[in-house]
DNA sequence: GCAAAAGTGTTTAACTTACACCCATGT
DNA sequence: ACATGGGTGTAAGTTAAACACTTTTGC
């Protein structure tokens, strides 16, 4: 961009989202069906073509609102990488930029895009291949979950799966959905309840069949968790290297 | 783009490299005057439009190349935000992927670009805005180095700054600059010599006026830091929210 | 010897982990 | 009463922070 070539070749530039929420017991991506070639019939990321006239976070916003009804300020929106492979579309030259979005479930489904088909598929199925994918959208699915899972490390969006109320085991069973491993239930209170400005008690309880009522939150202002919580695969793998100098 | 609309528009896709480098006791960043309008004069980031059969990080490395003649392996090169915002560049509608290189000091410095003027510019300088910056490469600058100083933070990244053999006090130097504050020499070395893989020792010392040679050390394969090395500013906000329940 | 930087030891506080235990509700 | 999940207590082990101290060189 700094040095002037002649006559730049042009590309299409899309936004392509990866949609993440956590209904009950597993993970789920919003797919579309497309109905048109190429790839007609499978599964594909909703997005579009960015407009004359529109910023790249507002197209992906765009998207969202067309696809689940959903605006930001209720979802986690985030921008996580570009994509642009010569083959990626039959079509031409296509860049995607594609934005990875956290909703709290289930987000008003299956809303009014111009799309034949719109589903939440479980994403260990997409990343298994087990469903039909349209261009590189099964990498990207992929990219996007392993940076979901490293965000819930660092930072509080988990808190963006979770309705506008909720109880701190919901919000211990989307880790426990995202990552895929236990966590203690006790310790993860403590850890979460500590974290300045992550968790605003709203004074009010769910009353539930059997089990003590939970206390209800709402997300705080805090956005970085810190000190992080750890996945066991990290530990696991720092334990066993520390180990070799502690020997006293 | 899984959506088929009539006649997308299409737009320029450019490449923009934030190149950093530690060459004494201050982060640089390489800038390229522009010879030609717009912002004739005033320093930008190096970079140029994507080919027609290339990929994005292929763009990069080619850009990289041409700039400072360095290649991938010798440093690292790493995709980190697209911009995309209509008014950026007032020639037309430009989508520039940027991309975050760390090299080590000084790495043949100016090469033959088409550029008139290509220098090593404080960090510091750039974003206090003291330099006449062209398009919103001030922003992207700004960006660059936040997301530099997270991944010295749980990544080895830190040692793509350091020449092939370099010593831990060195490494702990590259810290210092790029984070603003000091370390205690004690821990630091203790912490990243315990990183297994992080490190490998040449067996090798330097020699130099006054003080203990130091010990050579290599890069290992390893490029996760676990546990991560933390900046001042995220330990004391951590820790004013900590003692709060501390009540012992 | 003295200055300077490298590297190790030691103490204390903080944090994580595991798990026991009590609490508050529905049936 | 008892099952169920919420939430707190506690002890053991681990890690980090601060800083004293030893090592190895140049002058």
């Amino acid at each position: 961009m700094s040095h002037d070539h002649t006559a730049p070749p042009t590309a299409s530039v899309a936004v392509d989202t990866v949609i993440l929420t956590v209904p009950a017991d597993e993970l789920v991506v919003l797919l579309v069906r497309r109905a048109n070639p190429p790839y007609q019939g499978e599964w594909a990321l909703p997005g579009g073509f960015l407009e004359a006239d529109e910023d790249l976070d507002d197209a992906a916003a765009r998207e969202l609102r067309e696809e689940t009804g959903l605006r930001p300020g209720e979802v986690h929106l985030e921008q996580f990488r570009g994509y642009g492979a010569p083959g990626r579309d039959p079509r031409g030259r296509v860049v995607s930029i594609a934005y990875l979005a956290l909703v709290p479930s289930p987000p008003t489904a299956t809303a009014g895009g111009d799309a034949a088909d719109v589903g939440w598929l479980p994403v260990a199925e997409v990343l298994a291949g087990g469903t039909g994918t349209a261009f590189d959208h099964r990498t990207i699915v992929e990219d996007a979950v392993e940076h979901a899972r490293r965000m819930l490390e660092h930072t509080t969006v988990a808190a963006a799966f979770c309705p506008p109320e909720f109880t701190i085991s919901q919000l211990r069973r989307v880790y426990e959905i995202v990552w895929g491993e236990t966590l203690d239930p006790g310790n993860f209170h403590r850890k979460v309840t500590r974290i300045p400005d992550f968790l605003v008690a709203t004074g009010e309880s769910t009353t539930r069949d059997g089990g003590r009522p939970a206390a209800l939150f709402r997300r705080g202002t805090a956005t970085r968790l810190q000190p992080p919580l750890y996945r066991a695969v990290d530990r696991s793998a720092s334990a066993r290297g520390q180990r070799r100098s502690t020997g006293r």
